[in-house]
DNA sequence: CTGAAAGCGCTTACAG
DNA sequence: CTGAAAGCGCTTACAG
């Protein structure tokens, strides 16, 4: 039902071997003889069998992307950046997604193994790092947003600690004191970073961070919902509500909305990420922005130079800070106010 | 640097033959042979190339899924479904976006070719249903929203023509009149379809649809905002306003607020898709639910039918209802204040 | 400029 | 139960 490359050179009067030189664009193939060939690809419909390609040659003309999840705008943009670069050089992106747990890791890297050029890794669970380790050296691999330890890849890592940390300074400057964060989750190594950043913003300052103020989220709008519904179960409601992703600071808001308070009036809440939603919804959600799509625009940036042996050197560890983006979530504490709705949530 | 099946007999002293029968877990394998060569995998970490694999079985254990977009929380939820469904069959999946023009899908389309055993395609522009065509018909093909003439492809259609009638009859029922519309762009299958159910709602009740009223977005955010811009520019403000997708709602709720407007109790607005932000926005979203996830696990539940030979018969035609969400975002109609505010704005 | 032939790494009848 | 050999569809020195 297919056409092979035999059928082509038959077709043409000519020898696979020509069939081959003319699908390869080599040049010592005559005008005429090309053309003929062409005419017999095109009526054919001829595209040359990628399996049989890339055996020979060794080469998929594939990125693979691995990704843990997929809830949120968050992995599309890394998705959409990744694959506009990639497009541009002729590539295609394979993504696998959906793996959160070492097993699931493993099973997509083997199926990737010789599928594609070169891989993207993001893999915020700890423990998942071990299998980083087997990758064949011979793949060039970036990392994104994981643990570090192995310095034979190269990484880009965000700013989490830096984003955090300038976040909890700007709630600590408009008075908050009580600044409750949702956290990620222990084994994620971004929450981890910015964790680290939220409670050195604190004591950098004499201050000792409150950690009956550290809940539990797992990135998704419903935890960012439940936190809050746990935080209003204690004794003394924060002032601010600092989320480590948007997606559970607008859960949050939500939440909070509910508990009958006022955003930013009685409770200010941030994000962090800076994803499209977050200038969209009201009030419009302060941020930690992360340059979301050129993150996957770096990645395969830095995987093109290894490919064409541009950077032979030693990994690259590339650096990403990140910016606050001040919206109308976060108000300045009004500390009178403030102590009635204390009183009134006892 | 990465071993091949001829290291693996060797190092086991077995055949080529019986390392690959081991591999492919033939029951004509002495047990002590089967372990013997199984320590060797072990110990060489030995995946077989799938290349060769892929070569000689036809057969490579992915399947496609090229989406036209990568915008908001629609399509990530759609590769979440269907990456679940391809887990669970041991099978992985190979997503292709941004794929907006007919050049870019035939590039997909080719890189796809002979690099998976089934194709799932969502491709909602009107234009690169020709295309479609050349697919292969040994190919095994689940058309996902996609304009539906050739009747040779398995096809899943989202109602959303029932939907948005259902939607405007709603409305309409609340005693909304003047109901504008932002839609998805007039080459979007779907957003056709959405359109045609909106008209249908006003001329099955004898009323005519406005269509000074038909705003045109692109299902992202800043569509939906700058759509409201330009409808209060107009003399007379709309008491609903439909957005084809939630995306598109949620930037509209932005500019009516920026035009000093409150929601519902000004103007009611309402999206499409049920994207899981819906529910966490305030007000909460009233919406069309579209099963997302589902929508993908159902393409994937097809093509494995077709995979196992299970259907050989003619093409599936599944339609996929939608039902209505209704949440806090519409409301009744008081006809007096909405008259004033109309007097506001001109 | 072109063709015959080797070889990429695997699977699978075919013998034994 | 196991091995020798053919063949999957291509590319690329090697001759000419």
């Amino acid at each position: 039902m297919h056409f092979n490359i035999i059928d082509v050179a038959k077709k043409a009067g000519v020898s696979i071997a020509t069939v081959s030189r003319v699908i390869n664009g080599s040049d010592k193939v005559k005008a005429e003889t090309r053309e003929i060939v062409m005419a017999v690809v095109e009526k054919l419909q001829y595209v040359p069998n990628p399996s049989a390609r890339g055996l020979i040659m060794k080469r998929t003309e594939a990125i693979g992307l691995l990704l843990p999840d997929l809830h949120g705008e968050f992995f599309s943009e890394i998705i959409r950046g990744a694959d506009n670069a990639v497009q541009s050089q002729g590539y295609h992106l394979i993504v696998s997604s959906s793996h959160n747990d070492p097993k699931e890791i493993e099973a997509a890297l083997r199926f990737m193994r010789g599928r594609v050029d070169a891989l993207i890794i993001m893999s915020p669970r700890v423990d998942s790092e071990i299998l980083l380790a087997n990758l064949p050296k011979s793949l060039p691999v970036v990392l994104l947003n994981c643990r570090t330890s192995n310095p034979h890849f190269d990484t880009i890592m965000t700013d989490g600690f830096g984003g955090a940390k300038e976040m909890t300074n700007y709630l600590i400057d408009q008075g908050h004191k009580r600044i409750a964060v949702i956290t990620g989750g222990p084994t994620n190594i971004e929450s981890q970073e910015r964790l680290r950043g939220y409670r050195t913003a604190f004591t950098e300052r004499g201050l000792v961070p409150n950690k009956s103020l550290e809940f539990e989220g797992n990135f998704t709008q419903m935890s960012g919902y439940e936190s809050v519904k746990e935080i209003f179960k204690r004794k003394s409601v924060p002032t601010a509500i600092f989320a480590f992703n948007d997606s559970m600071a607008i859960g949050a808001i939500k939440a909070i909305r509910e508990e009958g308070f006022k955003i930013p009036s009685d409770i200010s809440v941030c994000g962090f990420d800076d994803t499209p939603m977050a200038k969209f919804i009201s009030p419009s959600l302060t941020s930690v922005h992360v340059p979301i799509p050129e993150l996957g625009e770096m990645a395969i940036k830095r995987v093109f130079d290894r490919l064409q042996k541009r950077t032979k050197g030693a990994a690259a560890h590339i650096f990403v800070p990140t910016t606050l983006a001040i919206r109308n979530s976060c108000k300045k504490i009004n500390t009178m106010s403030n102590l009635e709705k204390e009183d009134k949530v006892v």
